[in-house]
DNA sequence: TTTAACTGCGTACAAGTGTACGCTCAATAA
DNA sequence: TTATTGAGCGTACACTTGTACGCAGTTAAA
């Protein structure tokens, strides 16, 4: 069988991937995470871990990136929305809401490591929504002709309410959540409109 | 002398709370900071900590506390600002910057225990922050004469965009700093204009 | 088939952690 | 004055941590 090995190799590399996001969905930060702790989570010895990852803070970067990637899916499944129901800002917003909701711990891996001790971690994390916010200020710029600078400006303000939204929803109940959504539509609605008002 | 034994008490409290304050300010977040590193660089033994707190998490709170007095503080100045300039967003968003300035470790420890692991930390922060919302909708309220809720609404999109700037303020020099403080007050106006535009 | 490469494990160790316990000694109360 | 309190220290202990090292067994290459 060839490849065999390297099959068996990713997915023991999986495992330890998959035990971090279980202990990070709990109440634990990714910098309070042990080495051991996670190995001990994915059922091999302390040790193999090194097999894997050089460090800690290696695998801290690949869980990022993968956040990113789930965050990419989510702009795509959103833009797919956008076009057909035209209806952009509860289409973000309520998108955005249902990826919490789905996968509250990548969502908390990306909330906690934007402020967090790691410098190399502050950039992954603030390059994945740079994403989201040049994809924003693109379909702007688009439907409403601003200069680019200030559809970026607004972008920017926009993607962090709705990640502020998010942060908030996080520890919500369904009812409570709802709110939180209304309330960022809300305050998106306030942007648009200042932006349209102003730059028009 | 009377009262110079709690005098003394007082002093040695101080010089482990500064010390918790100076650890943080390097690149380390509260939750990554040990009980014998603290006492160290205070100066003491590991165990008489426990002659003035019970656990971290005591100390950490009177931390997140100080960190509330600093805000409050700074919001009186704004207000005293804005009575003689009536410039409201460019005097906030100038007052707030001038405190990321001179505390950097204060902020930090709000910045980060804001979505940090403890719920007792998220809620004493954000606590905090409400402060600044409800005094910020008060004026919104009285001068443009909003209803309540919207009024509330607005002034968290603004607290929470300062907030951002601030955040990625911390790490910058002064031209780039400068840059991020005209950013906000734009996004800011975006919000004024909105609210202005969607509730008149 | 023989050989090389590599994943995973167990052991081991130095370093750091929180905190229980009892001592000293100075401030306060009697 | 003497007695009591309580802040600060040192020692001690049971844990947890990261990782160096060598061994086993299996896969892939020769």
């Amino acid at each position: 069988m060839s490849g065999n090995r390297a099959q068996q190799k990713e997915k023991t590399r999986r495992m330890i991937i998959d035990a971090a996001f279980r202990l990070l969905s709990q109440e634990r930060s990714y910098a309070g995470l042990s080495l051991r702790e996670v190995t001990r989570e994915a059922g091999i010895a302390p040790t193999s871990f090194y097999r894997h990852f050089s460090d800690m803070e290696e695998l801290g970067l690949t869980l990022v990136d993968e956040g990113g990637v789930a965050l990419r899916q989510l702009m795509r499944k959103a833009r797919q929305r956008m076009a057909t129901r035209g209806l952009v800002i509860t289409t973000s917003v309520e998108t955005f809401m249902e990826f919490i909701q789905n996968s509250p711990h990548v969502f908390r891996l990306l909330l906690r490591e934007r402020s967090g001790n790691s410098l190399a971690f502050r950039k992954a994390v603030s390059r994945e929504l740079q994403y989201f916010v040049v994809e924003l200020a693109d379909y702007i710029q688009q439907t409403q002709s601003y200069p680019a600078e200030e559809a970026k400006v607004q972008a920017e303000a926009m993607v962090v309410l709705v990640f502020n939204a998010g942060a908030e929803a996080l520890d919500c109940n369904t009812v409570e959540r709802k709110r939180l959504t209304q309330k960022a539509i809300t305050q998106l609605r306030f942007v648009a409109r200042g932006a349209e008002s102003l730059l028009a």
